[in-house]
DNA sequence: GTCTATAGTGTGATAGAC
DNA sequence: GTCTATCACACTATAGAC
C-alpha cells in the first residue's frame, strides 16, 4: 500500500502538484498572467522553476488548467445542488449557489474572466461552451418562470446577462469580516434578483 | 499660426501621440499590460520602439495615462450630463449615462477594472478615489430616492454595488450588429434597475 | 522529482546621428 | 521627432547530474 511503502527522498509529487496551481492562482490573481514568471511561481511552492515542468507541459497550460477546473468545479457543484422545481425557488436557489459557491474561489472567478485572452482560441472556445452551459442553466429557470407567469421579465437571454455579472460583483469586494454576512448578502441579492424579473 | 508654420519633417508629435494612446489601450485590451512590449506598441503606430519615449516617461506611466483618461472623462462626462431632480428620473438619467458613455469606450472600461493591479500604490490609490467619487454620484441618487419614500432600497450601498457591474456588464457582450440597439437596451437595464431599487 | 546550468529569445530603456 | 544600435537583464524551456 502507499502509505507503506518507503518515499524516496525529494519525491513529493502529489504535495507539490496541488501547491503549484495554489502558487499559480493566486500569483496570476495578483499580477496577471503575463505579469508572473515560472521563477516566481516556483518561489513560492519552494522548488527550482525547473521542477514545475514536472507538473505542467508549459505556462499556458497551466492556465488551462486552472480555468478548466474553475469551470468543472462550477458546472459539477451546480449539477450537485439540490433545486427545486418551482420557479422562484429555483432562481433564489440559484443565487444562494452562485454567490455561496464563488465565496472562496475569488482569485478563480477572476482570473476565469480576465485571462481568457491569453488562452489559444481553441482553449477558448472549450471554456466559452462551458460557459454557456452554465449561462443556459440560469436562463432555464428564467424561461420556465416567464412561461409559467411567475416572473415579467421580457428577454431571458437579457435578464441573465444582467443577474450574472451582478451577482459576479459580490467578489470584487466581499471581505469575510465585512459589514454584512454571506448570508446577509444572499438575502439582499435575491430582492435585487427578484426585482430584476418582475420587472 | 500653427497652420501656416513649415512642418520640419518627421515632426509629427500631435499626431503621434494620440496614435500611442489609442495603439497602446487597443493592445492592453486585448493582451493584457504585461503582455504587450513597447515594440508592439510602436509597430501598431508605425514608428521605432526608442520614438515611443517622446510621449511616454516609461510603460508604467502610459497605463496610468490611459487610466487616468478614462476616469476623467467618465466624471466629466457625468458633470456635463443633464440631471433631473426626480430621484426616479435622476436615476433613469443614471442609467443611460453609463451605459452610453461606455458605449464606444469597452477597451477603456476593461482596462480600467483589469489593470488596476499593475499601478503602483499610490497611483492605485488615485484612481479609487475617483472610482469611489462616481459611485457616490449613484449612491446619491438612491439615497435621495429612498428618503423620499420611491425607492424602496434597504441598502444604498449595497445597491450600488449590485447596479454597477450590471450596467458594465454589457459592455462584455455589446456588438453594434446585434440583436438590440443602445436604445433598447437602455430601456430594458432601466426595467432591471428600477426592479432594484424597488425591492 | 529536484537540482544546476544554460541555450535562445525578448524585454524596457538609453545614446547619439540626422 | 525619429532612427539605429545597443546595454543589461529577464524570460521560457531544456539537458543532464543526482
Amino acid at each position: 500500500m502507499m502509505s507503506l511503502m518507503a518515499r524516496k527522498q525529494g519525491s513529493h509529487s502529489d504535495i507539490t502538484g496541488p501547491k503549484v496551481q495554489a502558487a499559480a492562482l493566486r500569483l496570476i490573481a495578483q499580477n496577471g498572467f503575463a505579469a508572473v514568471s515560472m521563477r516566481q511561481i516556483a518561489a513560492e511552492v519552494g522548488v527550482q522553476a525547473g521542477a514545475l515542468y514536472n507538473y505542467t507541459p508549459d505556462k499556458q497550460s497551466l492556465l488551462l488548467a486552472l480555468l478548466q477546473a474553475h469551470m468543472d468545479e462550477l458546472l459539477n457543484g451546480w449539477n450537485d445542488w439540490d433545486v427545486p422545481d418551482a420557479p422562484e425557488a429555483a432562481l433564489r436557489s440559484f443565487v444562494n449557489f452562485h454567490i455561496t459557491h464563488h465565496y472562496d474561489r475569488q482569485d478563480s472567478l477572476f482570473i476565469s474572466y480576465m485571462e481568457l485572452r491569453n488562452l489559444t482560441p481553441e482553449n477558448f472556445k472549450i471554456l466559452e461552451v462551458q460557459r454557456r452551459e452554465y449561462e443556459s442553466q440560469l436562463e432555464g429557470i428564467l424561461t420556465r418562470g416567464r412561461d409559467a407567469g411567475v416572473f415579467g421579465l421580457q428577454d431571458v437571454r437579457l435578464g441573465a446577462m444582467a443577474i450574472i455579472p451582478m451577482l459576479n460583483g459580490v467578489s470584487q469586494w466581499f471581505r469575510d469580516d465585512g459589514r454584512l454576512s454571506i448570508e446577509q448578502i444572499c438575502d439582499q441579492y435575491w430582492a435585487f434578483v427578484k426585482g430584476v424579473v418582475n420587472g
